[in-house]
DNA sequence: GTCTATAGTGCGATAGAC
DNA sequence: GTCTATCGCACTATAGAC
């Protein structure tokens, strides 16, 4: 479970890590937050202000704008591969990969919604992060995309899957629909976040179509 | 159909427009195409290029970018409406509500995959604007929505949607599907319009998972 | 390690020549 | 109407005091 991933840790040290590294941790979990809610154009002042400090004050801890975004982005996904990963793998193991599926797409609109706000975060602003910051990002992408793949592969293998469908594009609208919540879950007013994710999981996985027999 | 737009044209003026204000026409399509391509950070120069143009020079045409920014979203959130209503029209009065909001998903993908720079530009920035321009532009968001609702809400009423389904989060869900592909369309290979939003209708309206009996 | 102060920079916006 | 030139601003980033 989410070995090559720990959560509020940089160093493979065990046990206590510096002191000083704790600012650190406040500066990103302000950063999360702040960009969750403004997107990527939020200021570092905006950032330094949650986090109790001055704008300049930052770069004790960051070298650029840039490294500071690329790590809400490294975690961000991170957080969302973990709790993905970590519910599938409460499952029984012979469970039907289309219900890991729906697992993984409960799992992961939870992690926006509600667990996490570096997972809020990167599903805001991943679209909009300058080129650099995007390459970067890749390798991250790519393994979460390949533990999704593998998932709709093995549900398509085991005839649970619409015949025919191109499985990029079915991931794409999936992953589509999940970030999007990110922008107006804030205005979703009174529905709790298991209502939207319920929603979630029925709409990608049965469709809007009412089911018959 | 579509009276309260008239693309490419501002003045409700019947007739040849004035000359000058074919440059504008020109400025518009370059901004549109260059939000596309870009998303919202793309800057007045890279405009000006592509309108063959200075950037200084756009002013006369326009007081500010933001501006420049509201005219686009305007205009792309009326290609999408138009392009919708259109296919929609064109059906037999008496298609059940389902088929109706099956048209409309693919009039809307269509839109932004291949028929409209706006429409494609509009559905890439629309979650990146400052508030002032998202304010301005929740009237077009509203009459659409509200278009969007009342197809949503017929077939519910003809039993054709899931049960219990929530009609607001479903629809945040396919806008979030759909307007993702503006983010991605570009390097989906050789698939062509048609087949995304083929498969873009056949996953919303009937989800991924196999239909049986 | 955080502060104040400021340098550096990129871009939106304006002025005036043509 | 479009150009060149430049202003002004906001924000990132740096320098040095504390």
């Amino acid at each position: 479970m989410a070995v090559q991933s720990r959560p509020e840790t940089h160093q493979p040290v065990a046990g206590s890590e510096r002191k000083s590294d704790r600012t650190r941790e406040r500066i990103l979990d302000a950063a999360a937050e702040v960009f969750s809610e403004q997107g990527y154009s939020a200021r570092l002042s905006d950032i330094a202000d949650r986090a109790g400090m001055k704008a300049g004050s930052l770069y004790y801890h960051f070298d650029s704008r840039e490294d500071l975004v690329a790590e809400i982005l490294h975690r961000g996904i991170q957080r969302s591969f973990d709790h993905v990963r970590d519910a599938v793998d409460a499952m029984p193991a012979d469970a039907p990969a289309i219900d890991r599926l729906a697992t993984a797409v409960r799992a992961h609109t939870m992690a926006i919604v509600e667990r996490s706000a570096y997972a809020s975060a990167q599903a805001r602003i991943v679209g909009q992060v300058p080129p650099a910051i995007a390459a970067a990002h890749q390798r991250d992408q790519r393994s979460y995309g390949e533990y999704w793949h593998e998932i709709f592969t093995a549900a398509a293998a085991e005839g649970d899957v619409a015949p025919g469908a191109d499985l990029f594009v079915v991931r794409m609208l999936a992953f589509g629909a999940m970030n999007w919540i990110a922008e107006w879950a804030s205005l979703a007013g009174k529905r709790s976040p298991e209502a939207i994710a319920d929603q979630t999981v029925a709409t990608l996985i049965d469709g809007i179509r009412a089911r018959r027999g």
